[in-house]
DNA sequence: GCGGATCGTTGGTCGCACCAACAAGACCGG
DNA sequence: CCGGTCTTGTTGGTGCGACCAACGATCCGC
């Protein structure tokens, strides 16, 4: 696409779509998917906490939440416990297996950054992040106003 | 998701989430998707030509080329001629109403590069492209060799 | 002429993002 | 205390993009 070599969106497309194809690769030998890393994240970062605030942490949808929460619990990764306080909610827990399972995903991550990044200096990484940045905050900023 | 802030991987995901909710919106409304206008803009680039040639130039593929093109022919968009010359072969053609649609999805796709790197300087932006074209362009070369 | 490659087509799979509806429960104003 | 409103988990379904396997038909090199 000759046409599109020059397109914001065209490149933002491809290299998201390589950075995805080398993540996904990764963690389903690991036999994850993005949504398991994000939400074992942030349950590692907040600690135990409900679907719903899981899904509001995330970006997750409440009901993709509940598919990839299946998966994981099947896995042993995560444990639901139905909260005292407030009886519609689901206290979520990450098990030891979790935080085990958490740590390989992350350093499977962190060497795809770097592969993702090879052709970029340390600087430049630095400058695209900051770019990057910059784009999408405004765009998340701008969502629920 | 404070963690994951720094990523170069999350950013360019999330980035390229924004453009393509941009894009799928400002296309839907023009009655089309991502996959109409890269053959659109293909044939307009290349001329007319088969579907395996419009699948390797726009890297698609082969039989997601033929949905679109059901699609698009519905909307006398292109006509599908059988080649002569190779009786496997389809020719693709462009209809006038094709140009005139690509016309405007190519107006929707400029204006939504500019709502994208709203927050960037020119210089900013090219510097962005700049780095971009080079994870990219890594990638792809590296994918066939 | 035969074997291997190519072409269009059909019919699936997967991941991600999203939406509508519902019952159960919480919560608040009157 | 009761009714309305909101939240929560869950079910089920949509759309897009990328991909893969298999098929008959056709072409091409040997």
């Amino acid at each position: 696409m000759t046409t599109l070599r020059h397109v914001p969106s065209w490149l933002i497309g491809q290299a998201s779509m390589h950075s995805h194809r080398l993540l996904a690769e990764g963690f389903a030998t690991a036999g994850a998917r993005g949504y398991h890393y994000r939400l074992l994240a942030a349950l590692a970062a907040a600690g135990p906490a409900s679907q719903a605030t899981l899904g509001r942490a995330t970006g997750i949808d409440r009901s993709d939440v509940v598919a990839a929460l299946n998966e994981m619990t099947a896995q042993r990764l995560i444990e639901r416990t139905p909260d005292p306080d407030d009886r519609r909610r689901n206290i979520v827990t990450l098990t030891p297996a979790g935080e085990r399972h958490l740590a390989t995903l992350e350093t499977v991550l962190a060497g795809i950054q770097d592969e993702i990044c090879a052709p970029l200096s340390a600087a430049e990484r630095d400058q695209l992040v900051h770019l990057l940045t910059r784009i999408v905050d405004h765009h998340t900023g701008e969502r629920t106003p």
